[in-house]
DNA sequence: TTGCATCTGTGCGCTAGCGCACAGATGCAA
DNA sequence: TTGCATCTGTGCGCTAGCGCACAGATGCAA
């Protein structure tokens, strides 16, 4: 299992642990454990203090805010390209929001002392992390406009093209509840304008599955929200100062 | 003049500066420029190259989007508490994003080298502007949040007292519109909303002038995502570790 | 192979908020 | 002191999205 385990995962699946130089790499690399993330797991939940970062891989993690009538609403998602638990390196060790699986799959984890003792050279980590921190609260900045101004139809197809973007197939294994919950509006909603989609040929969906057909077709009925986000995560971890290309 | 400014005018009127360390402080001290920040003033936009990074004292600024179709929808705001152009010790040096005045006043500015020799130190001052980052991401994301899913007459008491808050009075000067556009909503919205709140006398206004009359009042009429931003501000700059109180 | 939990589809009444239009109030500039 | 730009108030028709209810479809577990 173990060798199946690492023939099959590799560290470099997560653009950020990709981009780092080798030598750095080199010394997170005997910490870095390769861990299942499941639906629904909770990764951390407000005022508990982090124990480990993660790296996904093929996981994706959904940063949202749940509220006092249980009522919740994503912030912002986390998938190959990121890391969940930026509240460690940036001091305030827990946030007001939840991290959640919500497309289960792999990380890998790291112990949050031997994050910080990489952090705290204030070398290639530190700039990278705070250049992927500051793309993420591009990403929360523009849930806040979109939310405010974008029909659910559009705040859809932004929500499964940056999903996608974090999946190496073109098929979300997820219920319309889920995404319901995700964004935050009715279930009934996602239902209407997924069958919009589904008659305009852009997505084919049955019973906790979606495919994503014509994904240029969706980035055409999608708002401008979608293009400013992932414009600025290619800007901001494609020229990291590192000396090595973010994989595209 | 000048004289006349500096019995006015202190650096430790902004917070984050107040709770520096007094070394810190002192080495910063000569290069902050105090400047005044009129109203309409854009501090930075995008793709725009930051020279200064902004303490507001008295003055406060919007950071807001604004769409093609010319809406706009505010992110985040920034007064006496916090640094306007945290993307440049960020990393990006720019965002998507515009910084506008939206009440007048003073700040001081320190030139991008000046800040980022001592961000460099990584000593205080580097932690102390990450822990303020985390907290704006709170603001972020409530902001995103409370657009899902709070009425406009909640999300203007909200509005109202986080303005508050970085206020010496409870007086704000400004109009209706300019509110609307701050929350993206219709101006009418502002108007009926407002008129709620006076005749329930938590709040008296006249042309461009709205008056707190029922602090109280206005929070127990907000939704939660008030009391979640201003304890996550407490939360993360009343312990710094640089041995100072954050000022209440 | 069937049963059943769960997922998806549809309909209906309701309302918050939108866009537009225009009247009246206000207060600064000349 | 007046004129006028600008701000605030109000009304109206419209619609996106909500909450609720329930029917039918699906696909996994036993």
């Amino acid at each position: 299992m173990a060798d199946k385990l690492s023939a099959q995962h590799n560290p470099k699946q997560n653009h950020l642990l990709a981009v780092l130089p080798e030598d750095v790499l080199m010394r997170l690399a005997p910490q870095l454990e390769l861990v299942p993330m499941r639906l629904g797991d909770v990764i951390y939940e407000y005022a508990e203090q982090l124990q480990h970062v993660y790296f996904p891989t093929t996981a994706i993690v959904s940063l949202h805010y749940v509220m006092e009538n249980g009522a919740s609403a994503e912030i912002a998602g986390v998938g190959n390209e990121g890391i969940v638990g930026i509240s460690l390196f940036m001091g305030g060790n827990t946030t007001p929001s939840l991290a959640t699986v919500y497309t289960g799959g792999f990380g890998y984890r790291l112990k949050a002392r031997h994050l910080m003792e990489e952090f705290n050279r204030t070398g290639p980590l530190m700039r990278l992390l705070l250049r992927y921190t500051q793309a993420l609260m591009t990403q929360m900045s523009q849930t806040a406009v979109c939310n405010r101004h974008h029909s659910v139809e559009q705040q859809l197809c932004r929500w499964l093209l940056l999903t996608l973007d974090k999946l190496p197939s073109n098929e979300l294994t997820m219920t319309q509840e889920l995404i319901a919950s995700m964004l935050g509006v009715r279930r009934e909603g996602i239902t209407e304008a997924a069958g919009n989609l589904q008659r305009a040929a852009l997505i084919s969906y049955r019973r906790g599955h979606i495919t994503v057909l014509d994904r240029s077709g969706l980035e055409s009925r999608t708002c401008e929200c979608y293009d400013v986000v992932k414009k600025e995560f290619y800007r901001l971890l494609s020229d990291t100062g590192t000396a090595k290309q973010f994989p595209n």
